[in-house]
DNA sequence: TCTGGGGTCCTAGGACCC
DNA sequence: TCTGGGGTCCTAGGACCC
């Protein structure tokens, strides 16, 4: 018996769930994103079923290209209380296994366990959440949670693998070190003008000269992360928000300052009363403008009064914060947003 | 064909105080 | 008179993830 990591990882997770409730599109290209019309602009993709990726549909590009990439996919709104209750679901099969549960958005979870046939577990969990939930889930099981993560995306779609310390060089050492979970274009882009590219590299990286590019926290944490070293505690303790924001991006560009004040008042009022709805108190309010070049600004502000729950005093730090931003001239403003910082404390 | 929405955590720099 | 050092709070931005 000892301790083993598992990565549940849902495959293909928002096109599932349309297709476990509209069966007949099972096997089809299914293209789920903003309100399903691929004619219009500025709308993303979030989920692409596989036979969707196939044509080259990805989450995040435009719903255009997706449209144009592949003509006969079935383009389908994003529902996000649908996905919500399906997670639901699937993590309270999760959690009746004798594990430690750690829910990781939507759509992944880390279990603890300790366990002398971590493999059969794995299937087990796979099996559990197909028959109960109808969604199919990749499997990795690891000695860490980097080492699960790295697990599951080889046992995708729908598999079980396992990594560990004694397999991680084989597997990933050749690999591009931007596929390292945690590491983005920024980081890449870094790590290839120091010469770094592969897994491999970073592991034998110099640790001053990584520390000196990127910062001690962040230098130390990359090499450890190259050598396949992570994390091996389950966080069980349920998530609550630290924050919680909305945001709009606009059809046609926003160009006079009433508009732009009239929306982030609204933004501002709703999201308020989702918070205050959910027991939470505010304690800071922050405003996020888009302008059409993509300059995107924030301001935030304190409630100096403390934490509250008044939706008047969250509109009124909203446009306070709004007074931020430089908005003569009429700049073009593609997107607003809105964020609430919560208090932690109950 | 221009580029969604909702989160978390970290860092840097200025203000302010002792 | 041209100059310390530490600590905390606050804001802005960077980076990454799903």
């Amino acid at each position: 018996m000892s301790w083993w990591l598992l990565h549940v990882d849902l495959d293909q997770f928002i096109a599932a769930v349309e297709i476990l409730r509209r069966p007949e599109l099972r096997g089809r290209p299914v293209v789920v994103g903003g309100d399903g019309d691929p004619t219009r602009a500025r709308q993303v993709v979030a989920t692409a079923s596989y036979e969707a990726r196939a044509f080259g549909v990805r989450s995040g590009i435009p719903l255009r290209v997706a449209a144009r990439r592949c003509p006969d996919a079935v383009f389908l709104p994003s529902d996000p209380p649908a996905y919500r209750a399906a997670s639901a679901d699937v993590m309270a099969t999760l959690a009746r296994f004798p594990v430690q549960l750690q829910v990781y958005g939507w759509d992944e979870a880390f279990l603890g366990a300790e366990t002398g046939d971590p493999m059969a577990l794995a299937a087990d969990v796979r099996r559990a959440v197909l028959d109960e939930t109808g969604l199919s889930c990749a499997v990795g099981v690891g000695d860490n949670k980097l080492t699960a993560k790295h697990a599951a995306r080889f046992a995708k779609p729908g598999g079980i693998h396992q990594l560990t310390a004694g397999t991680w060089m084989a597997a990933m050492g050749a690999k591009p070190a931007a596929e390292l979970w945690g590491i983005g274009p920024k980081t890449t882009k870094k790590l290839t003008a120091l010469g770094l590219h592969t897994v491999a590299d970073l592991a034998g990286a110099d640790p001053a000269t990584l520390t000196e590019h990127l910062g001690a926290n962040a230098g130390g944490w990359l090499l450890l992360s190259a050598r396949g070293t992570g994390e091996t505690t389950v966080d069980t303790t349920p998530w609550v928000a630290r924050s919680r924001s909305r945001e709009t991006t606009f059809a046609a560009d926003l160009t006079d300052r009433a508009s732009v004040a009239q929306q982030v008042a609204a933004l501002a009022r709703a999201l308020g009363a989702d918070v205050v709805a959910d027991g939470r108190r505010v304690t800071h309010v922050a405003v996020k403008v888009r302008f059409s070049s993509f300059f995107t600004p924030t301001r935030v502000m304190k409630l100096r009064a403390g934490p509250t729950t008044d939706l008047d005093e969250i509109e009124r730090a909203a446009m306070t914060v709004l007074d931020k931003f430089d908005l003569d001239g009429a700049r073009p403003v593609r997107l607003v947003g809105v964020r609430t910082d919560l208090a932690m404390d109950p």
